[in-house]
RNA sequence: CGGGGCGUGGCUCAGCCUGGUAGAGCACCGCGUUUGGGACGCGGGGGUCGUGGGUUCAAAUCCCUCCGCCCCGACCA
């Protein structure tokens, strides 16, 4: 009998997501420094994978890594406008170093565009020095209300890029290139999360922004999760920050600058994406761990005999799978079992005395819980058949979250459907409302509208909120 | 930041109302028996009761302060 230890998702949603990250053992919250959190080995492993799987994507679209400073001048945050405004109230200030009262206090980055954009004024004289395409892996702190692990801390890590164009178009395809080419695969190929590629509203876009474009995925209660963004910041940053450059006709021009990025918040989209009442559930690609062995015995004898065919089938696994042999003699096999469901490693091999005797072993699948997903078979090509499972897991958790969302996604033509499908899921409708309208439904209903997706129809209907006709479709949810 | 709940061995909690020797289960340590879905017996160790102050002969318990966590709301990657 399993032991009570998740909180099951019928019950109480928030308190099963807790439960996972605890009892996987990825964070600790540090109660001693508010909102923020211990990434404990498990969960670093993840998250490296994870920084592993972007960095490439970053660096193969032509970027490179640089590193700015933690501390930002104050001055600096306030001179763009709707920046200071949209960052102000969660920044935390370093007013005192050095045993004294510093002349100007610093604020501890809640993002770089405003020092990055003091470099780049320094560093981009011509047409030639363009594009200039950097990113950073950094950590950021904004003093958050309210805090959840990975989906919400007052420090979070994350990667941020920013990048220099002489045109709007430049920047335009910048932004839209690291949305598809970067973050969508990424989230599709090596997390396993559909997501819907979008445009933000006015009421939604990152403060001191053109426009804003994000990913935008569903959690398994409905509910929509923006998993990462990026911004054509326009002139904005570049007219506050001049940065400016001469072009081919010798005038000179301010830039067009653009911003991006992912943060370990990922970590909890994938954890509600793919867990289920048993534990994590982690998608081949990205767990620290893909097949853990499990070896069985009741004495020594058999012990050693097992441990010697664990050691020859595993013998060619190097470089090939991630995994890990639980010799450890203090637990019995069932308790193993359990453990390793709880931590989401992708399969189980179990290797027993008649397992030796009859070349077999047995192979439990994680996504397929229980006794349908073990199964018994040869040791002779084992090594690929887990690489064969691992794929199919990895595919199959992709269908399932993508059919969970389609189930959870609805048409809705009156303000009335609206209203019932956020409840479950997410609600496409016409639009042609104002902010105004927006905040008006979102003090009604709690839903927002999560993006405008890049994908549209293309055909006629009526607004949800106004009756006027219009082409545009967007997605409401109530959002994390 | 507003409303609500909570803070007691590593974990989950009882004890608080009605002040008087700090408890249970799990976990941990030792020995033995066990080991194909969360083993069992015997023995053992471990707690300034979140913090600071107050009331009292006496505070885990009553009062005040601060800190943190969880839930709801507003704000947000």
């Amino acid at each position: 009998m399993p032991k009570d230890v998740i909180t099951p998702r019928a019950r109480d949603y928030n308190q099963w997501y807790l439960d996972i990250v605890r009892e996987a053992d990825m964070a600790e919250v540090a109660e001693v420094v508010r909102g923020c959190i211990v990434f404990k080995p498990t969960g670093w492993a993840l998250w490296e994978l994870m920084q592993r799987g972007l960095d490439e994507r970053i660096k193969e679209t032509g970027h490179a890594n640089v590193q700015f400073p933690l501390l930002i001048p104050k001055s600096f945050i306030m001179k763009e406008a709707e920046h200071v405004a949209g960052f102000a109230p969660e920044v935390a200030e370093v007013t005192r170093a050095g045993g004294e009262e510093l002349a100007e206090p610093y604020v501890i980055r809640p993002t770089s565009e405003t020092i990055i954009g003091h470099f780049y004024s320094k560093w981009i004289r011509s047409y030639r020095d363009l594009p200039l395409l950097y990113n950073q892996w950094c950590n950021v702190m904004r003093w958050e209300l309210r805090t959840r692990p990975f989906l919400r801390t007052a420090e979070f890590i994350w990667q941020e890029g920013h990048t220099a164009h002489a045109t709007e178009e430049d920047a335009e395809a910048e932004t839209l290139k690291i949305l598809y080419d970067v973050y969508a695969d990424f989230a599709e190929k090596e997390m396993a999360v559909p997501v819907i590629r979008g445009l933000k509203t006015e009421k939604e876009k990152f403060p001191g922004a053109l426009r804003s474009y994000c990913i935008e995925a569903m959690m398994q209660d409905g509910r929509a999760l923006q998993a990462g963004t990026s911004h054509n910041l326009g002139q904005n940053f570049a007219r506050a920050f001049d940065i400016t450059y001469t072009d081919q006709s010798n005038t000179v021009q301010y830039c067009w600058t653009t911003s991006w990025g992912v943060s370990t918040r990922l970590i909890g989209a994938l954890i509600m994406t793919h867990s289920d009442d048993e534990g994590l559930v982690l998608p081949p690609r990205l767990a620290p761990i893909q097949v853990v062995v499990v070896p069985i015995y009741k004495n020594d004898e058999e012990r050693v005999r097992v441990l010697e065919a664990v050691g020859r089938m595993t013998a060619g696994w190097k470089g090939r799978l991630r995994f890990k042999v639980d010799d450890r003699d203090n637990f019995t096999p069932g308790f193993k079992y359990n453990e390793w469901e709880l931590k989401g490693v992708p399969l189980r091999v179990e290797v027993g005395p008649r397992d030796v005797d009859k070349g077999s072993v047995a192979v439990a699948r994680r996504d397929i819980p229980g006794r349908e997903g073990k199964s018994i078979v040869p040791q002779e090509g084992l090594t690929e058949r887990l690489l064969g499972l691992l794929d199919e897991i990895q595919a199959g958790l992709f269908q399932r979250a993508l059919a969970f969302r389609e189930a959870h996604t609805a048409v809705v033509s009156s303000y009335e459907e609206l209203k019932q499908q956020i409840e479950r899921g997410f609600a496409i409708a016409y639009w042609d409302g104002s902010s105004e309208d927006e905040k008006r439904i979102q003090e009604e209903t709690r839903a927002t509208i999560r993006c405008i997706p890049l994908d549209q129809p293309g055909t006629v209907g009526t607004c949800v909120y106004t009756g006027r006709e219009t082409t545009r479709q967007v997605v409401f949810a109530r959002a994390y």
